[in-house]
DNA sequence: AAAAAAC
């Protein structure tokens, strides 16, 4: 039972067209939208990031869309910028024909090219909820034509903060429209804006991939009583040795100190939140994407949606509010057939939040301990002697041949080696691990401490922990 | 209670 584009309903060209981009057989939630959206239903699709959604609403748009009428016929709404910049790249990705146009419109950005652009005539327009509504009262965008309104990441377009825009600009859409939410999760409040705004939906839902969660390892680490978890931090970011990773924190300030605390500990990371200014996300969006930035702590700006090429890691700093972001920040990684790890650091404090997430996703992550300086070393040691494997099967040796003969002529090859691979292990260390006093492992202490402090000494102060026990007493109660 | 989203 082979798939193709063309059984879909999809035309000849475009079939022709994504042949040329590398895509012949659509991915389960193409299957099931496009006939729908072709056929004219409201649709209601559920499936995660990265399983080929943008291209389900998307080609049926493109399909229909009349090309000789320069009005704007599909919207596209999205919850964060980046999104709505990344939805327009592949969308503009999957048409050829010159007389298709598409636009991005989001805030953070002078207005007047947008507007420029929007008075040149755009089929298709995505955008963030707040510019849209400016271009709309402005005058700048008509929707009098409008036949498609999407809704993507559905879910977080319909939460508190979203829904008051997003009922705004839908109540200035044309009635006689195609409405479709592309969504991870389906909850009560889906289910109820979804009755409200489409009309008879069909739902389509990719099974849970069950090869999804198996992409990607998850491991819990415990951070130990009186310690901070910027400090647990380190110790496993040095083992697990991520390419790339995301680190999600729970606000902005956090993003701003960590970042800064793991620059001075010699890291090639930087951050990305709301404080930045709309240029600083995107150069820094590059500079990661280009691998020119190793690490990236992040607001939740970054849970959803976002593609990065080959992100070895998802950390999760401080555990999500939700357990449905949890499944999104993971998301992150894993793609395209790869594998992924999902760590995340588990405060006493934390362990009833990471119950509620391994009740949700079926699965325990697996314990990890803060790993010690020794296994560090060891780590260490390994890595350098893999790289020291590569050079030597490498084309580079010959310039330093000459230096290794003449120092041969005074010492035992085998002493230049080590000497060698000393500086290189010495080079490889961060600065905070190459003072002892930092760096001290401390006994374990398991014991569950008592509510008052019996030994009368004042508490180990723990920085980090303030807003998280303030977080959980509100549900203590 | 925080984050995102318009100036």
């Amino acid at each position: 039972m082979t798939l193709s584009f063309t059984s879909l309903g999809l035309s000849e060209g475009c079939v022709r067209h994504l042949e040329k981009l590398g895509f012949d057989t659509p991915t389960p939630i193409q299957a099931q939208a496009i006939p729908h959206l072709l056929s004219g239903r409201d649709v209601v699709g559920l499936a995660q990031t990265g399983t080929g959604k943008t291209a389900a609403f998307a080609l049926p748009i493109l399909e229909q869309v009349n090309l000789n009428n320069s009005a704007v016929q599909a919207l596209v709404l999205t919850p964060t910028r980046e999104l709505a910049m990344q939805v327009y790249q592949s969308i503009r990705n999957l048409s050829s024909d010159r007389r298709f146009w598409v636009q991005a419109v989001y805030g953070g950005q002078a207005i007047d090219g947008q507007i420029k652009k929007l008075r040149r005539g755009s089929q298709v327009v995505v955008g963030t909820p707040g510019r849209v509504l400016d271009l709309l009262s402005r005058g700048d965008l008509k929707l009098d034509n409008l036949n498609w309104l999407v809704l993507d990441e559905a879910d977080e377009m319909l939460n508190m903060g979203f829904i008051q825009d997003v009922e705004r600009i839908l109540s200035q859409a044309p009635a006689e429209r195609q409405t479709a939410f592309f969504s991870a999760t389906m909850d009560p409040t889906i289910r109820e804006l979804a009755a409200k705004f489409l009309h008879t939906p069909v739902t389509v839902q990719i099974e849970q991939p069950k090869a999804a969660p198996t992409r990607i390892d998850q491991v819990a680490y415990m951070v130990p009583r009186g310690w901070t978890k910027a400090r647990a931090l380190q110790p496993i970011l040095e083992l697990e040795d991520p390419e790339s990773a995301l680190i999600f924190v729970r606000t902005r300030r956090t993003a701003a100190d960590l970042t800064r605390q793991l620059q001075a500990a010699g890291y090639s990371v930087d951050e990305y939140h709301g404080d930045l200014s709309q240029a600083q996300r995107e150069r820094l969006l590059l500079r990661f994407r280009q691998r020119q930035v190793r690490w990236v702590v992040a607001t939740d700006i970054a849970a959803r949606g976002l593609h990065v090429e080959d992100l070895s890691h998802v950390v999760n700093y401080d555990l999500p509010d939700t357990v449905e972001s949890y499944v999104h920040r993971i998301g992150r990684t894993g793609r395209a057939g790869k594998q992924g790890r999902a760590i995340a650091l588990i405060h006493p404090l934390d362990k009833r939040k990471l119950r509620e997430i391994e009740n949700h996703i079926r699965q325990k992550l697996e314990p990890g301990q803060v790993p010690t300086r020794a296994q560090i070393e060891a780590r260490h040691l390994e890595s350098l002697q893999s790289q020291l494997r590569e050079a030597l099967a490498g084309d580079r040796l010959a310039s330093f041949l000459p230096i290794a003969t003449e120092l041969g002529e005074e010492y035992d090859m085998r002493a230049i080696a080590a000497a060698a691979l000393q500086m290189a292990y010495d080079q490889t260390r961060p600065t905070w691990m190459r003072s002892e006093k930092v760096w001290v492992d401390e006994p374990k202490n398991d014991k569950p401490r008592t509510r008052g402090n019996r030994s009368g000494k004042p508490r180990p102060s723990r920085r980090g922990s303030s807003e998280t026990s303030q977080h959980f007493s509100s549900r203590r109660r």
